[in-house]
DNA sequence: AGTATACATGCGCAACTATGCAAATATATA
DNA sequence: TATATATTTGCATAGTTGCGCATGTATACT
């Protein structure tokens, strides 16, 4: 669903809504990316613990990790008792990511029209 | 592109290869997203001076995120005399993203599928 | 040659981040 | 109630990052 309004102006005001700072410094650190390739590869909710197996640091960790995935909107947790269960919001981050190549490239395109 | 191999190991193994910390490391800074907005909406290449404006910093950090940006595949520069013109690889951040979301929903779809 | 411009880089400092351990909290089980 | 399990959180430490300033390097101009 790309705006492709044309006007210089209104596609870098669209392109800076989208370049949201915290997804990709949640997405910044390599303990990270292979917590959500693991959960993206499990197909369904992962525990604190389940999901410490993909990375070899201390538990405590992992759950620092999960609880600043889950600010930034990469992964949702409900709990079931004393467990947590996280969960990546696969389709909100997918269409995050399609958003924002969608707006870089409307910019560029009515930016290399107003400059000709 | 998306492969649609409907393996969970395969797709583990697409996706851990395209899921780069370097990249969202190159991302997660909010000067250097001013910098790709800048870049992105200008449509053209810029130099250090002229990329500097967008943000309220010396222009020696510029330089530095402006080399990381390039270390990281954002951008790609070129130097004319004692210019250097820093333009954004629109094409292929926009690729690289879309890549990402197509591997992510694989891998989800094929975990699901697996799980059942 | 001497000066000016554009950019990169070494340095030190302040702020931030990730980590493990230990302790706290919450829930389940005996 | 007592004990075990799952997770979060306080704390200290080690490592990283971003910043401006000063300096260095390359190119252009006079």
């Amino acid at each position: 669903m790309a705006t492709r309004s044309g006007l210089p102006a209104a596609c870098q005001t669209a392109l800076s809504e989208r370049l949201e700072a915290e997804l990709f410094q949640a997405l910044c650190d390599p303990i990270r990316l292979s917590l959500v390739a693991h959960l993206a590869a499990s197909g369904r909710a992962l525990t604190v613990t389940e999901a410490s197996q993909c990375c070899g640091i201390h538990f405590s960790g992992v759950s620092r990790h999960l609880a600043l995935l889950k600010r930034a909107g990469v992964v949702r947790a409900e709990k079931y008792g004393r467990e947590m269960h996280y969960r990546i919001e696969i389709g909100a981050l997918a269409s995050t990511l399609r958003g924002l190549a969608d707006a870089l490239e409307d910019c560029w395109d009515a930016g290399r029209r107003a400059s000709a």
